[in-house]
DNA sequence: CTATGTTTAATGCGGG
DNA sequence: CCCGCATTAAACATAG
């Protein structure tokens, strides 16, 4: 019997589906995109339940992280010590969760079925697309700053990378809550649609997630380094505002059916839109070498023996 | 070797 | 009841 205290809720499976956990957590962090060991870091952190079975739990997790669309990997630089990839979310799988529940998606995110127009014999259609590639790096290369490492053949589809972001995006829930010390947290609230009362009870009760304090040490779990995102991109031009677009996030999906064109695709843009980490690294040394891998795990471990008990 | 990824298959569940 | 999404298990590949 679990005693009444405040682990009892904790302890209850929470409303959200690993898609739904996983999306979480990678925005939760500002470069929006996360290593495995991260990802689930960040569930264990604030989700009790999930501190048991972790070989059952992690199987399912990776398991959704391969099969869905929604979850892209972005390769690490050749800087970036580490294993594994970075996983993203797709630039335009959108609020996968409007429908209000965390546990069932309305429909699954599927990429555009790769219409391939470079596959297929559409040269029209082929340019059109390349434009946009381009464009589409342009506007991510105005607004962050970023240099992208690798693009590769990826559909961002026609929809656009969503702009306004419902009170139940992701983000929000995300967003570190203003809590008060009572534990409620002023979030949308008072300008909230009827409709969703319900859910916002939920944002602002979740019984399953850790939130007090922990979320704001444990929330910035961020890279190894704090300076420095992903791409070496400092993380001050990218960090904060959940309308900065998702990092430009460039996905190397192994999209099964051959991508041969891909390289056309370089050659067809300026150098220092596609460049790729084997070609001509245009990272200064210096940004590799100032932080090395020594991830601080302190605070969180401290938390979760707090909460063992 | 272990962590990370990919895939297939079976099963459960909810909504239309 | 059927369809589609979610969960779980498990085999297998690969990278560090």
């Amino acid at each position: 019997m679990p005693r009444p205290g405040r682990n009892t809720y904790s302890e209850q499976k929470p409303p959200y589906s690993y898609i739904s956990l996983t999306a979480m957590a990678i925005q939760s962090c500002p470069e929006k995109m996360l290593p495995l060991s991260e990802i689930y870091k960040f569930i264990m952190d604030r989700f009790p339940y999930y501190r048991e079975n972790t070989q059952r739990w992690q199987n399912s997790l990776r398991h959704n992280l391969s099969f869905n669309d929604c979850f892209i990997k972005i390769p690490r630089r050749p800087d970036q010590p580490g294993k594994g990839s970075f996983w993203a979310l797709h630039p335009s799988c959108g609020d996968m969760f409007e429908n209000g529940s965390f546990l069932r998606r309305r429909k699954r995110f599927k990429v555009p079925a790769t219409p391939d127009p470079v596959t297929q014999n559409k040269p029209a259609d082929t340019t059109h697309y390349l434009q946009q590639q381009a464009k589409l790096r342009l506007s991510a290369l105005a607004t962050t700053g970023t240099h992208l490492s690798q693009m590769n053949n990826y559909n961002f589809g026609v929809s656009p990378p969503t702009t306004f972001k419902h009170p139940f995006a992701i983000e929000n829930i995300i967003a570190r809550d203003y809590k008060i010390p009572g534990g409620l947290t002023f979030s949308t609230m008072q300008s909230m649609p009827a409709g969703y009362q319900i859910h916002n009870q939920l944002t602002t009760a979740w019984p399953h997630m850790y939130n007090s304090s922990v979320m704001d040490t444990a929330a910035p779990i961020s890279m190894p380094s704090a300076e420095y995102s992903a791409y070496g991109v400092p993380l001050k031009s990218l960090c904060h505002g959940a309308q900065t677009l998702p990092a430009i996030p460039v996905p190397i999906k192994a999209t099964p059916p051959s991508v041969p064109r891909l390289a056309a695709l370089h050659a067809h843009l300026p150098a220092f839109l596609s460049v790729s980490p084997q070609s001509t690294s245009p990272t200064p040394p210096h940004v590799a070498a100032t932080n090395s891998s020594s991830t601080t795990h302190s605070m969180s471990a401290s938390l979760q023996s707090v909460a063992v008990h």
